[in-house]
RNA sequence: GGCGCUAUCGUCUAGGGGUUAGGACGGAAGAUUCUCAAUCUUCAAACCCGGGUUCGAUUCCCGGUAGCGCUACCA
């Protein structure tokens, strides 16, 4: 069921660059997740490559079921697609491959402390643990020894000291990196009870799918120092490297579900009536620019002009808010998209929701009450605000004094809504009849068309603000506007 | 603490040794209009600080500050 969908664009060329996107199935799809997919999808696409997905699932205690389907579910939604899939957990004959290989070459030693519990961390708070000399230096045969014995010991990487090697790399975002081996940490490659780690995994998975280019959230830059010499460890060569600015919430702090609540996650912007494409448009926009003023740009237009130059070094700040949950640049691309579809399409993802709302509709109206609302609404979901008298057969109360016209009484919203009965009780409910027939209305009475407009738009939608008055006739028809009129009636 | 990264309007960003520092969202005002929306016009709004280099720095260099990241047998 989770099978890779064909992907939209060129088609990959055999010769061409292979990325990847590699969650750690431990929670919904994440926002940040969502862009750095699309990121990598986009330069797939641009480049005729690969798009890979890869579920880094080493974690076991971490790890759910729940998560690997929000992940698919959220990633179906963007409507991208992938190429090749993979699982890490089913390679695991791989990573301990290549920790062997490390360790046969002398590079990684084992680890025979107790692994530290959970909390009791932050130990050295003088200095970094950069390593356990006692562990480094232990000598072959005790080590061979203790692990013969069966005591447990976690891998690590034996770490260059005191020689003075720079570890390098040129990130195609963030330029050429160096760091002093000094200063990296003898990390682990292997835990004590065998499983891989994230960083042995990953290079290993990296380097037996030959993927190209990692394209992942800045959180890896520094992460990326112990990747290089994994990869020189196994004699691999190490892919290209491109790292992507972070999202940040409107305070600088990472997006965090604890803290920011649902939208961190993908699925809320779905469920909100974001358009995929909108959605996606929006994330292209954090952290990257086309650099030619462009804003809504189509899924087309976002392959065509992405390129990892146009790639910003600072943090993106989501800008919601406690009261308002979205970016209002969101929203305001997503109300550009929504009025760039067909009537057709719109109508079409509009119904689901309507429905869903337990409204009793069919195609055929939809259709008619779409081209309606379309300029009216920012979100799918607006559509349950928008246009929910058109969908129901009686009016839920409202206030009798919105029947008043501007500059009027109820004299007059009886006067005005008297005369309509009798004029549309004999007008073709067709808009431009439907107008002149109101027009004349108005100067048969003397009063303004705004104030002979105003009550009958009130007695038919339930309120004053709303589309266009004789589309909205049209589309209503004659029974349900003459009866809501009628009730109109009863009411001053 | 150590190491690394970053810094242009409130937010997303363009730009780059000499510019009226551009665009967009949002905000304000106006036009249009049967209301709302859409559309159009206008306005307010930014180069973190301090030193250099230079005839001239927002731009290049250094320092500071601030923010973020890594510093787990998480990813």
């Amino acid at each position: 069921m989770n099978d890779p969908k064909p992907s939209a664009g060129l088609p990959a060329r055999a010769n061409g660059p292979r990325v990847r996107f590699a969650p750690s199935p431990t929670g919904f799809l994440h926002v940040g997740s969502a862009r750095t997919f699309i990121f990598n999808w986009l330069f797939a696409r641009r480049n005729r490559g690969t798009m890979i997905l890869r579920l880094d699932d080493t974690d076991v205690e971490r790890n759910t079921e729940a998560s690997v389907n929000s992940i698919f579910e959220g990633l179906r939604w963007l409507g991208l697609g992938w190429d090749e899939e993979y699982k890490q957990s089913e390679r695991l004959g791989l990573h301990r491959q290549m920790a062997e290989a490390i360790f046969q070459k002398g590079l990684a030693y084992r680890d025979f402390t107790p692994a530290r519990s959970g909390e009791s961390e932050q130990s050295g708070a003088q200095g970094t643990w950069l390593f356990n000399p006692g562990m480094r230096e232990l000598s072959h045969e005790e080590s061979d020894r203790r692990a013969a014995a069966g005591e447990p010991f976690a891998l690590r990487y034996r770490v260059p000291r005191n020689s003075g090697r720079e570890v390098r790399f040129v990130d195609a975002v963030y330029g050429a990196q160096a760091k002093l081996a000094d200063d990296i940490e003898d990390f682990a490659l292997l835990r004590s009870d065998g499983m891989p780690t994230y960083h042995l995994a990953s290079c290993a998975d990296d380097a037996d799918l030959r993927i190209s280019h990692i394209i992942r959230g800045q959180d890896h830059l520094t992460n990326t120092f112990k990747h290089i010499l994994i990869f020189e460890a196994a004699g691999a060569t190490p892919p290209q490297f491109a790292h992507l600015p972070l999202l940040v919430a409107p305070d600088g702090s990472k997006l965090s579900k604890r803290r920011h609540g649902p939208v961190v996650s993908v699925t809320t912007y779905r469920d909100a009536g974001f358009l995929p494409e909108a959605f996606v448009n929006f994330l292209c926009l954090l952290g990257w620019s086309p650099k030619d003023n462009r804003e809504k740009m189509s899924r087309e237009e976002l392959v065509e002009a992405f390129s990892l130059e146009g790639i910003n070094r600072a943090n993106a700040v989501v800008n919601f808010k406690e009261e308002d949950p979205f970016d209002p640049k969101a929203v305001w691309l997503n109300a550009e998209h929504i009025r760039g579809l067909t009537v057709e399409d719109l109508s079409e993802r509009l119904l689901p929701i309507v429905r869903g709302a337990g409204f009793d509709v069919d195609a055929s109206k939809m259709l008619k009450v779409t081209p309606l609302i379309r300029e009216r609404i920012k979100l799918l979901r607006d559509v349950l605000t928008a246009a929910d008298f058109f969908f129901v057969g009686q009016l839920p109360p409202y206030d009798p004094a919105e029947l008043i016209p501007q500059k009027g009484d109820a004299a007059m919203a009886l006067k005005v809504l008297k005369h309509a009965r009798d004029v549309l009780s004999q007008t073709e409910f067709q808009h431009p009849v439907l107008e002149e027939a109101l027009r004349a209305a108005a100067q048969d009475l003397g009063i303004k068309t705004g104030q002979m407009f105003q009550p009958i738009r009130v007695a038919v939608c339930g309120r004053k603000n709303a589309p266009p008055l004789f589309e909205t006739l049209e589309v209503l028809g004659r029974d349900t506007s003459l009866a809501r009129i009628e009730k109109a009636l009863q009411k001053p």
